[in-house]
DNA sequence: AGGGAATAGTTTAACTTTCAACCATGTTCG
DNA sequence: CGAACATGGTTGAAAGTTAAACTATTCCCT
C-alpha cells in the first residue's frame, strides 16, 4: 500500500471538466432523445450500429460488442425494440445457438428522423462549443482511453 | 424542417471516439469503485461533493446540484448510504421543510480509502494515457460544453 | 466417436433509476 | 389575513440495468 500519485491541481481540473460535462452532456442528449423520438440512448446505439452493418443486420453478440452492452442487456433492450417494431430478430441458420437482429424499415425510419435532431443536439452542445483543435485533442485522447481499456 | 448540418468526417470521429472511449472507461471506473469498496460512482459522488462541503455536510438540494443527480435520486441513494452508516440525514432547524446531509466519519474514511484506489484507476485509464496538451484540451473542451450547457 | 470446455443467447431476481404524485413549509401579493 | 403558488424533500410504482443461473449448440482434443 503505497502512497498513491494524486493528481496535480491542473490534472485535478481537467478530469473533473470532463467528468462534471459528460454528466451533463449525457443527460442533455437523452432527454432530447427520449421526449422528441421515444428513444433511449443505449436503443439509438443499437439502431446506429444495424444501420451502418451490411444488411442492416448483425449477430448478437456483434451488436453487443459494437454497441457496448452486456448481452443480458442487449437482449433486453432488443426485446423492447421489437416489441416496438423497430428491429427484427431471426435464429441463425448456420450456427443454430445464433441469432440475427436487423433493422426494419420502421427502424430505419425512426432511426433517420432521430438522427437529424440528435446531430443538432450533438453540434449544439458539444461540436460547435469546442474549439477545433481541441476537438481533435478530444479525439486523440479518447482514442488512447479506448486503447487503453481495449488491451487491459 | 431545413436539412440538417451532418457532421464532417473529422468531427465525426472525434465525436465517436469521445463516446466510445467514455462508455469504456465510465465502465471501468464503475467497477472498480463497485468490486473494490461496494460503492456505485453516483454514491461515491456524493461522498466527494460532502467530503469537499464545509462541515463535510450540504443540504439536499445543494447536494443533488453539485453530484449532478435528480432530488428524488439523490433522496433514494442517500437512504441506502444512511443505511451503511457513510451518511446522516438530520432536520434543519431554520427552514424546516430542509434536511442537512452529513457526512460520517465511516463515511470519510470509507471515501479516504475509495479515493486511492480511484485515482491510481483515473490515472492508468485517463490521465496516464493522454498527451498533457491534449488533456489540457479535453480540460477546456469539456469546461466549454458544461458552460453551454449550464446557460441553455 | 464422445466427454469436457467454450460460446451464444435468454431468463430470472435483485437492484437502481425515473416519473409522477404527494406532503409540508415558506413566500407573495391582492 | 389568507389564497395561490413556489420550494424542499420523500415516496411508491414502473421501467431499465445488472448479475448469476440456465439451455442449447459448437468446438476441441484424445
Amino acid at each position: 500500500m503505497s502512497e498513491p500519485r494524486w493528481l496535480d491541481a491542473t490534472q485535478q481540473r481537467d478530469w473533473r471538466a470532463y467528468i462534471d460535462g459528460s454528466v451533463r452532456l449525457t443527460e442533455i442528449i437523452d432527454r432530447d432523445l427520449k421526449t422528441r423520438h421515444g428513444l433511449s440512448v443505449s436503443e439509438y446505439e443499437i439502431l446506429v450500429r444495424l444501420s451502418e452493418a451490411p444488411g442492416r443486420r448483425l449477430r448478437m453478440a456483434e451488436l453487443a460488442a459494437n454497441a457496448s452492452q452486456s448481452r443480458s442487456r442487449l437482449s433486453h433492450t432488443c426485446a423492447r425494440l421489437e416489441s416496438k417494431g423497430l428491429v427484427q430478430r431471426d435464429n441463425c441458420p448456420s450456427d443454430k445457438r445464433g441469432v440475427f437482429c436487423t433493422l426494419t424499415p420502421e427502424g430505419f425510419a425512426t432511426l433517420e428522423r432521430a438522427a437529424r435532431d440528435h446531430v443538432e443536439t450533438v453540434r449544439e452542445f458539444f461540436v460547435d462549443v469546442i474549439d477545433p483543435g481541441d476537438l481533435a485533442a478530444v479525439g486523440r485522447a479518447f482514442a488512447a482511453v479506448l486503447k487503453r481499456a481495449e488491451d487491459s
